[in-house]
DNA sequence: CTGTTAGCGCTTTCAC
DNA sequence: GTGAAAGCGCTAACAG
């Protein structure tokens, strides 16, 4: 910064200040400092910056998983909405497990970011605790409850699946399963186990609660397949399968197909989460829809106006869901 | 650091000392000073210790998209073997613009990176220049060429391509088409039209390459479906379809199923990138499988062995690909 | 093995 | 509108 003051002619101060806030000076100025920067290839240390000013202008972000669609989905409508406001983001993942995540809370708070941003609203009291005492706004998401740690904007996981258990009984059908892959840190696959079991209490009274819950299988296609076997053996009689993930369901259609079951016929399918490939598939998949992308951008728009010190609205934002009916239920 | 001093009854240097060498001090010293930093919470700056240090112990990453599966793989090993030898990533993402990618490698920059990774080989003259000036590591991946940045760990997509057209050659197609989505910056996607235009020449001898390529289609599923009618009206006499994605394949394969095209007695579907949708397919998607997530670790390990001034074997290094044979051509 | 000193490259504050 | 001085929280280099 001191070489392209000396090539501007001004102070090292003038060159901060064109950065930081053109308006500040004469055009002239402005100009000669800004040719500067150019034929110096001059680019702004911002670790110093950040010392100095006390503001890092990034954004920590915590999910569960880098590869998972859905989370990289939210993450671009946080980041793109974001970058606009001139923050970076700095990703952490948590691989679904509640102490690898304080690790990585721990971690990223070192890098001092002005706002936090996390998928779920379960955490380990030292998360809690750090990010309290970090005095930054926080957004979770993902998920609902009544006391979040600062701004919530999310949905109810145990709503949107008690909303699939209502649909199936509306249509029909008899002795719904709820299958699932489910880790042991995962609150979102956890929450949809307890909206199923009591959409069961609400819909089919007197009815036990049948469910097929994996721990240690990956969120993928082929997962479905195995699952979709473990439900047929243990519940040969049953009419529907609610899956806890679209990825799951789809493998398992895909296996229905092969295996010449007839869907929905002789067996129905709902998945959660209205991934592009059940939208492909035949017959398309019966699904529940949350606000993905939505959920990203409006977290970036709460935490801006947290940050530009503006009011705001509310503190906790339900996206809602959607029941998309296709052909497979 | 100073609270903590005072409490573990050291010098703040001493403190700065357990947390980055805990060899470099008497036991009892580093349990009193760790207990310190337990009681009083403490979370080191790391800003300041960049500035001071010189060393920022991150990574920048540019990938085309954050929500595209691919390339979060990659990311993921990546991310992996960085975290381990104590290094965090900052992504940033072009949306497939050259542009776009030189306004984040500046920006990126600014955070002072110890080292950087790319994806594509094929940036604006800006960009190496300005890589080349930070004068730290930087491994481009993804694509193949004689002349890297600096490192480079990738496949050829020239080669993998014209590997798929020998192979529906091999099995007595008569009339390969090649079908792409291709934004106007997507060089791996240009590279591999370019690849099967070769194999045209090398495996067709006298046949004009056949092409569908559209710039300004997403790259879903449902563009496959586009696609594929496209293909059908302008080469309606093709047999074979190779497409430049696994994602476009599937989303065609899906569409001949309910448009009673037989796959592959009517037209047989070649993809590209072996997604695990494709493996789930019936019929399985024949592929190119490329090495994703081992692109990242490798690039990783590359990267981590540089900032460690050890010597690496090779700049270059060819990770190959694998033609997978299933029912769909 | 531990402490002291001097800065890292910026921004804030306050003069002018 | 611009500049000078002080300092952000840490670490390198050196001394002891």
């Amino acid at each position: 910064m001191a070489d392209v003051a000396q090539v501007a002619g001004v102070s090292a101060q003038t060159v901060s200040r064109v950065l930081r806030d053109p308006a500040g000076c004469t055009p002239e100025t402005r100009e000669r400092v800004e040719a500067a920067i150019r034929s110096t290839r001059y680019v702004q240390n911002l670790a110093a910056s950040h010392l100095a000013s006390n503001r890092s202008m990034t954004v920590a972000a915590v999910i569960p998983q880098i590869a998972a669609s859905v989370f990289a989905e939210t993450l671009q409508g946080l980041s793109n909405v974001l970058l606009q406001a001139g923050y970076q983001v700095i990703i952490g993942h948590s691989d679904y497990s509640h102490e690898r995540e304080e690790d990585v809370v721990r971690s990223l708070l070192g890098r001092r970011p002005d706002a936090f941003f996390l998928v779920g609203t379960r955490h380990t009291d030292a998360v809690r605790e750090m990010l309290q005492r970090a005095a930054i706004p926080v957004v979770e998401t993902w998920a609902w409850t009544r006391k979040p740690i600062d701004q919530l904007v999310g949905f109810s996981n145990h709503e949107a699946i008690a909303a699939a258990v209502a649909y199936v009984q509306r249509r029909g059908y008899a002795r719904p399963v709820f299958v699932a892959a489910a880790r042991p840190g995962d609150d979102r696959a956890r929450e949809r186990l307890e909206g199923y079991v009591s959409g069961m209490a609400r819909h089919y009274a007197g009815q036990p609660a049948r469910t097929v819950v994996m721990e240690d299988l990956p969120y993928t296609m082929g997962s479905g397949r195995v699952l979709l076997d473990a439900a047929r053996t243990q519940f040969p009689d049953s009419d529907v399968l609610l899956f806890s993930s679209d990825l799951l369901a789809s493998g398992a259609l895909l296996a229905c197909q092969r295996q010449g079951i007839a869907v929905p016929r002789q067996l129905a399918i709902v998945g959660f989460g209205d991934y592009e490939v059940g939208r492909e598939l035949n017959p398309g998949l019966t699904t529940v829809a949350v606000p993905t992308v939505r959920m990203g951008e409006e977290a970036a728009r709460m935490l801006v106006q947290r940050l530009r010190g503006e009011p705001v609205a509310a503190r906790r934002r339900d996206l809602g869901f959607e029941l998309i009916e296709r052909g497979s239920a």
